[in-house]
RNA sequence: GUCCCCAUCGUCUAGCCAGGUCCAGGACACAGGCCUUUCACGCCUGCGACAGGGGUUCAAAUCCCCUUGGGGACGCCA
């Protein structure tokens, strides 16, 4: 169901959006979809994307953690325009407007003990009810003590309502939130302040962010008019789910954006997979980099919850090394082909080889593996093809086409095709009699590109040599 | 439990806001076929959905209500 939506920002305004991910681990799919939606909102409208690092739980963030999610944006392409800020530089700021709050009334001290407080949520919850704050030191005005906590005052009754671009409009009873804590008992910031805080000065006016954050919503437009600012846009979109419906996580498979690169995807593949799921331009399933820039909106994004599956990705990381340039697949492919042991080859060669891998590679990682009887000295023949296909009887046709090669003066595809065919009126076989044994003899199996334009890639020495030692391996059977 | 959100093929979705053109279109997957020197690619065909029930209306996938189902949130995590 589609309702009405719009943008609440000004027209005039430039659209600031950000990525605000926590480093206690990597980049996960969710995260990056999320990412990919505001920076692409950023690029469709011209505005400006920002990174922020939300790292005030200072146990849990790591520092491998930011440079794994730096590491994946930077695989994807996603760049930004301002940042990366990182929440720990910025105590002092945070500290500034916890005391606005506190004079103005809209904040106090609680001294409440972890204890009773853990213990109250559990009875509310028995008794059916939401778990609260129930507000004991709401007008005992404390002053700032060893583990006193600040609580943000919030009104008890009225409604506040978020005017999402994506849900339409959301409200809530004001009674349904409580006095939350904006500042621990080591005097800390906890998150929905920081994000508050941070998003006014930082001059955020778009906040696209996941589903799971409509319950934070409420309590961060009270801040904003406590601290007399105005709000930005907000757009919540549906959550990514595992197969099993739940929200994703590490138990469906492959989560961390990077595994996917591991894999040999390619980033314009998942970007392409992600932003449409849950988002759609009509009918069209293909989507390169700059199409997505220039069709993007907020308008497109569906309302509900998208299952994450693989082998739509790998469908559509297909099409993507379908259509990509060989040579700029080359850059991609490289990784792949050292771990296969293949290093420093000539461009012109991989560019070659990749023309006749890509329509039958899936990932970078099986065209690599595909790719290997093109580097070998020495041709391995699987054991079964040789059996089948190096017979005797392929001695004569084998000896032809290596006459017929030798002599060739233009070596291209029309060339070799005719060298077939005149093997092929010489002895009377078919090409699929004669093609099958030069497979083996070329590559060792039984499947591979078409003949013709492996001969042509591997070149006319390589083949000859290839073709002799095939026909040497029969003598020697014999 | 409480609050919030969502609901079209197995999955992603178009259509819904501005009801008729929809016995619901595309894609992935699956099945069959064609092409063919293998494998692919490509092409063709098939399979397969408006969660249920009430309204409103001449007419509802589209608007309203209820039910059911699913998801999310309820931290001195973010």
């Amino acid at each position: 169901m589609k309702s009405k939506k719009y943008i609440k920002v000004k027209l005039m305004e430039k659209i600031i959006t950000r990525f605000p991910p926590s480093p206690t681990g990597y980049l996960h799919v969710g995260g990056a979809r999320t990412a990919l939606f505001n920076w692409l909102y950023a690029r469709h409208t011209k505005g400006k994307f920002v990174l922020r690092i939300e790292d005030t739980d200072v146990q849990r963030s790591t520092k491998e953690s930011v440079d794994a999610i730096f590491e994946a944006l930077e695989w994807l392409g996603i760049e930004w325009d301002d940042g990366p800020y990182f929440q720990s530089d910025r105590f002092s700021i945070y500290e500034e407007y916890i005391q606005k709050l506190l004079d103005s009334g809209h904040a106090y001290y609680c001294s409440c003990s972890p204890e009773r407080l853990e213990e109250m949520r559990k009875q509310a919850m028995a008794a059916g009810g939401k778990p609260k704050y129930d507000g004991t030191c709401r007008e005992k005005k404390l002053s700032k003590g060893e583990n006193t906590v600040v609580r943000f005052k919030a009104p008890l009754a009225g409604t506040t309502v978020i005017e999402d671009i994506i849900k339409g409009n959301i409200v809530f009873q004001n009674s349904e939130l409580d006095d939350f804590i904006i500042a621990r008992g080591d005097g800390t910031p906890t998150y929905n302040f920081v994000v508050v805080v941070d998003d006014i000065t930082m001059g955020i006016n778009t906040v696209i962010r996941g589903d799971d954050h409509v319950n934070n919503t409420p309590k961060q437009i009270l801040l904003y008019k406590a601290l007399g600012s105005a709000l930005p846009a907000f757009g919540h979109v549906p959550m990514v789910l595992g197969s099993d419906r739940t929200r994703l996580s590490k138990r469906h498979g492959a989560m961390s954006v990077t595994a996917y690169r591991d894999m040999g995807y390619l980033s314009d593949a998942l970007i392409n997979y992600l932003v449409r799921l849950g988002w759609s331009y009509g009918d069209q399933e293909f989507f390169t980099r700059d199409e997505l820039i220039e069709k993007f909106t907020l308008e497109n994004i569906g309302k509900s919850a998208g299952v994450f599956d693989q082998e739509k990705l790998l469908a559509l990381n297909a099409d993507h090394i379908k259509t990509t340039p060989p040579k700029k697949l080359i850059p991609h492919l490289l990784p792949f082909l050292k771990e296969n042991g293949i290093e420093n080859q000539d461009d012109d060669y991989l560019e070659g080889i990749i023309n006749t891998l890509n329509i039958r590679s899936k990932t970078l990682k099986e065209m690599a593996d595909a790719a290997m009887f093109y580097f070998r000295d020495t041709i391995l023949y699987d054991e079964k093809a040789a059996k089948k296909f190096l017979k005797p009887a392929v001695l004569e046709p084998l000896e032809l086409l290596i006459g017929q090669i030798e002599s060739l003066d233009v070596f291209d595809e029309k060339g070799l095709e005719d060298a077939f065919k005149e093997v092929m009126e010489r002895t009377g076989l078919k090409l699929g009699k004669i093609a099958q044994p030069v497979r083996v003899a070329l590559t060792g199996g039984t499947v591979s590109p078409g003949i013709f334009e492996i001969i042509e890639v591997l070149g006319k020495e390589r083949s000859l040599a290839r073709l002799k030692s095939a026909a040497q391996f029969i003598r020697d059977k014999k």
